[in-house]
DNA sequence: ATCTAAATTGTTATAGTATATCAAGCCTTA
DNA sequence: TAAGGCTTGATATACTATAACAATTTAGAT
């Protein structure tokens, strides 16, 4: 599966990809993909955009799913800790991934115009790894986060 | 100046001479370099540590120099523009920087043990721009935090 | 079938991080 | 010295996140 990148594509495929890869990674790997942890996932899927977690949590409290912060921050780490969705950090807010289950340090592209958000593939860095090792540092984790604009945000067309 | 990295040092000069090097800045470029920026500075030389702006703050408070918190945001706010401090995304957390109004991307390896902070120097991978160009995303700013274990904390010694 | 243990959810409370706003003070310079 | 701009003081509030414990559901063991 190819990041569409910023480009117009059939975003249905990407909520009903992301949705049966995860399904599927649940079931293999004997998790409970519970009722508010999909939605919250679908809520993620639903736009390419990061999501603070009260916007998330206002959402499901009009569905009637649970109207507590915890509710919206467990359903959070899970769906973190399977590799669905990561963190910006820069943002405090959440997006979705379409590689459950991968380990990997996501590094992302972010939209400070319109918001969206794409993950870039690949390990980031062997500079940073080079440098850690110079120094003896054990690397665990890596936030790579570039803020900036789209092609699109970038034309005033 | 090198970075002493993880190594033991002569602390006493970082601190100095970061305090010269900001306080000719400010006076080269007709900043007001006031006592509470000083010492917010100051505070974070002190040590090669990620700080919470309410730790800061709590020094402040006892020192007499302010203590709400738009105190120690504003003194953030001045000293992570000219680029004598960095925040830590990661941590919510923010250290002190010793190149002044370089405008740089810094990058960090953070232990998690020590919550010791090292600023590597170089721009950080230009993987980020390539694929960045390949999208045609304009990035503007990149955050770059590696989280991990420095050589001291990986021994039991 | 039923009991038990573990995981999940509900709920309340609170901790931690950050900013908006407006009034007051201070420098600078014209 | 008057005017304007930057800096600080102070109050209030917004936003982000977690602790703690009770209630419920689920899955597995007997």
């Amino acid at each position: 599966m190819t990041s569409p990148g910023f480009q117009a594509h059939d975003h249905a495929r990407c909520v009903s990809d992301g949705m049966e890869a995860a399904l599927s990674y649940c079931e293999k790997n004997g998790l409970k993909f519970t009722p508010v942890r999909q939605r919250v996932f679908e809520i993620l899927l639903s736009e390419h955009k990061a999501m603070g977690a009260y916007d998330i949590l206002e959402i499901l409290a009009k569905e009637g799913m649970g109207s507590q912060p915890p509710v919206v921050y467990r359903a959070l780490d899970f769906l973190g800790t399977h590799g669905f969705v990561h963190k910006i950090e820069k943002l405090n807010a959440f997006v979705a991934c379409d590689h459950p289950g991968s380990d990997h340090d996501p590094a992302f592209m972010i939209c400070r115009s319109c918001t969206k958000v794409v993950e870039m593939d690949g390990s980031p860095s062997s500079e940073i790894s080079s440098a850690a090792q110079d120094l003896g540092f054990e690397v665990e984790a890596v936030v790579v986060e570039a803020e900036g604009l789209c092609p699109t945000c970038q034309d005033p067309s």
